[in-house]
Order: C-alpha cells, then sequence, then structure tokens
DNA sequence: GCAGATTATGACTTCATAGTCATATTTTAT
DNA sequence: ATAAAATATGACTATGAAGTCATAATCTGC
C-alpha cells in the first residue's frame, strides 16, 4: 500500500509516477526495473519514490491495483454487463480489448502479463482473483447458454470454459498484435480485416460450442 | 555456448549441472536464480561453473538449448510424425504431452515458460524458431485437412490456426495442473477422467473446425 | 510574513551476488 | 613414477542497485 504522501499528491504527479513505474516493470520485468529510472521517467527524485511507497514490491503491487482499478473504470462505462450471450460477449469484448489496446497498449500489455503470471508470484494473489470473477461470469453465460439452447448440453461446462477461454486468449493476443502495427489511425481496410477476424472466431466459437 | 571443459564432462555430471540451473531458473527467475546455489545443487563449486560457462547468460541460453534438444530426441523416438490428420495430432500430442509432463516435469515447465516468453527478450530467438518448427507443420496439417474435406474450407489458414493453437495451449496448461495432482500412479478413475477430456476436446475441435 | 508541517532531494550506506584467480587436486601420457 | 595438462575450488573483488537520511524547498493556516 502507497503511503500516505503518495496519496494526498495531486492526480497529474500520481499518474506520472504510475505510468512510468508501470512502464519500467513492463518492459525490463521485475528485478530489472531500476527504481532510478522509473523516478527519472516520472520527473521525481528516486528519494521521493520511498517517500511514497514502502520499498520496490509495494510500488509493483500498487502498479498492479493501479491497473486493475483503471480497467474497471474504464469497463463500467462500457458494458453494461448483462445477461448476453456468450457468443455476443466475445464479439463485444473482442471489439472493447481492441479499443483499449489502441488507447492504452502500456496497460494492456501489463495486465496481459500478470495475469499470464509472468512476474512469478508476485502478482498472483491479486490477478487471481481478478481472472475468477471472469471466470464466474463466463461460466454463468454458459450455464445460460444450456438453458437458452444456444450451447451444447452434452458437455461439461468446465470443458466449454476451457474452450471459450482458450480460443479467446490467443486471440486476444493476436488483436495486440495487428494494433501495435497501426499505430495511429488503422485504415479503412485494417479496420475491415479486425472485424472479419472477430467474425470468424464467432462462427467457429458457435460451430464448436453451439448447439447444431 | 559452453566451454570446451563443460562439454568434455561426463554426461552424469553436465546432466546434474543442467537440472540445477534448470530447476533454478524455473524456480526463481533468471534475475533472482543464484550461480552459488546452482552449484550447490549440482554438487560442485561455484568456480567450477565459471570453468564451464562463459557467464550466467550462458548457463541460461544453454539450458534452453539443452531442454529443447532433450525433447527433440523424446520425440523423435515417438511419433513418426508422418501426415496425420490433425485430430489425430491433437489426440497423440495431448497424449505424449501428459506423458512427458509426469516423465519430466521440471523440464516442461521450463519449456513453457520460456515458449510463452516469461524470461523476456532473453530465450526469444531460440524459442520462436521451435515454435515456427511447430506452426509450419500444422498449417501443413490444415492445408492436407482441407484436401482431404475434414477441414471446412471456408476460412483462412491462418485463422484456423489461431483457433487451434488457442485450444491446444490452454488444454496443455489443463493438463499440466492435472498431471501434477497425481504425483505417483494416476488412478484408473484419473486415467479415464483424462481420456475422456481429451476426447471431448477432440469433439469440439471438429464440431468447429470441420466440415459439417 | 512567520512557524510548523509536509514534501522533495540526491549523496551516501548497505548488501547481495556475479565474476575472478591463485592454488590444489586429479587425470593423462609416457 | 613423473611431469604436464586439465579440472576443481572457494576466498576474494568489483559492481550496481535498493534503501536511508539529513537537509532543503515548498506549502498551509494564521
Amino acid at each position: 500500500m502507497p503511503k500516505r504522501t503518495f496519496i494526498r499528491l495531486d492526480e497529474d504527479k500520481k499518474e506520472r509516477v504510475m505510468r512510468a513505474a508501470i512502464g519500467e516493470f513492463q518492459a525490463r520485468g521485475y528485478e530489472d526495473a531500476k527504481i532510478e529510472d522509473i523516478a527519472q521517467n516520472a520527473g521525481v527524485a528516486k528519494g521521493s519514490i520511498y517517500q511514497y511507497f514502502e520499498d520496490k514490491k509495494d510500488l509493483f503491487l500498487y502498479s498492479v491495483t493501479w491497473t486493475i482499478e483503471y480497467f474497471m473504470k474504464m469497463i463500467d462505462r462500457q458494458t453494461p454487463l448483462k445477461d448476453m450471450d456468450i457468443y455476443e460477449y466475445f464479439l463485444s469484448g473482442s471489439r472493447e480489448r481492441f479499443e483499449m489496446i489502441r488507447k492504452e497498449p502500456l496497460l494492456v500489455s501489463f495486465a496481459i502479463d500478470f495475469t499470464q503470471g509472468k512476474y512469478g508470484g508476485l502478482a498472483e494473489e491479486i490477478s487471481r482473483e481478478l481472472k475468477q470473477v471472469g471466470e464466474q461470469y463466463e461460466l454463468k453465460l454458459i450455464a445460460n447458454g444450456k438453458k437458452r439452447r444456444t450451447i451444447r448440453d452434452d458437455m461439461d461446462d468446465k470443458l466449454l470454459l476451457l474452450f471459450f477461454q482458450g480460443v479467446t486468449e490467443k486471440f486476444t493476443m493476436r488483436v495486440m498484435e495487428m494494433a501495435k502495427n497501426f499505430k495511429y489511425e488503422p485504415t479503412e481496410e485494417q479496420l475491415l480485416e479486425m472485424k472479419g477476424l472477430i467474425e470468424s472466431m464467432v462462427l467457429l466459437l458457435k460451430q464448436g460450442m453451439g448447439r447444431n
């Protein structure tokens, strides 16, 4: 947890510090990240970082928390997260992610890294929670889909989830790569390609998990 | 590259050193791995490690190479790797991986970590090559599947590959977790569960990518 | 415009470990 | 059996980054 001093800082400085930290951790990994560099990039002195946080680990953990909270706010504003069909969920999720990657590539990269356990045990606890929230929701969608007869009911929910998550995760990575390529505004053509990709994937999902 | 001294060592010592190194890197990550501990676990002095390798990085890179070569030997011995159907490929691949995880959990964990880029840029070059070999083969299976009419031909090969890989990777992780749980001989029941899981997954794949 | 509180700073200390090297031990060749 | 070559060892050095702290600058309320 950050110290009182950090909490009372004005938003602008807080954000500068957090983005500098996240950028450093994302680029170099926890061990290689240098507090000195983070301070430099945030435009403060190294000593200040230690007025804000207990130690390096504290700073790292708060970087994770900060990122999660950032996305929480984003998502709250966008999706109503009501009871959707799982295919809609994939569709809107993919689009949402695509937008986020374009707007906040750093935060998305960082989130993917800690979700996938790239920082060893460090971020495990916090990110496991996050994962489970998503998972719970997806399981609900699957159960509802079965009732609604849009999902085959001859298979275990857990297995269907595995299938769905596998496709989703890999696909997210793909979308990330594409988004990186067109740094600025994507062309009409690229947007169409993206759209086609997403829709084809939905088709594959539907075909696989759906009741045919 | 290891020094001449290391290459001339007897197999037993070489293996002890490599397994100690891999164990350390896998458990603690590159930066946190301590040469002293590796030496200790291999039953040699710290100085000896530096008679064998240029530096820490050299040792790490060779750990990756050694692991890849180990699996190459394994796989060569098992699968004929002829022209299979992609569903058979998934099936036999899953079983093969299951066996490997039980036999060499450490090496598999390590391989998964560096394949997924957990060591930052360090292992990137070597492991990208490995990935591409697999990918090339899988693309061939997809192309053949289309000809043979076991795979739908209304979709891009790359997209089908993405779909296939997503499912496969996530599934491998799941299998890993299960294999960890029954450390010793799996019970009859557990083996059946495993078998069921694999077969259900094949069904989902077939349904999704297949020509229906 | 002053005093007390808060925040900022970077030179300095501490600490851990990568990497060295002089010496000891073992192996090989004759 | 002996000398030369190869290998092993761990105390020692060098390095670099985390974390400290005394002091300076800034802010806040009166």
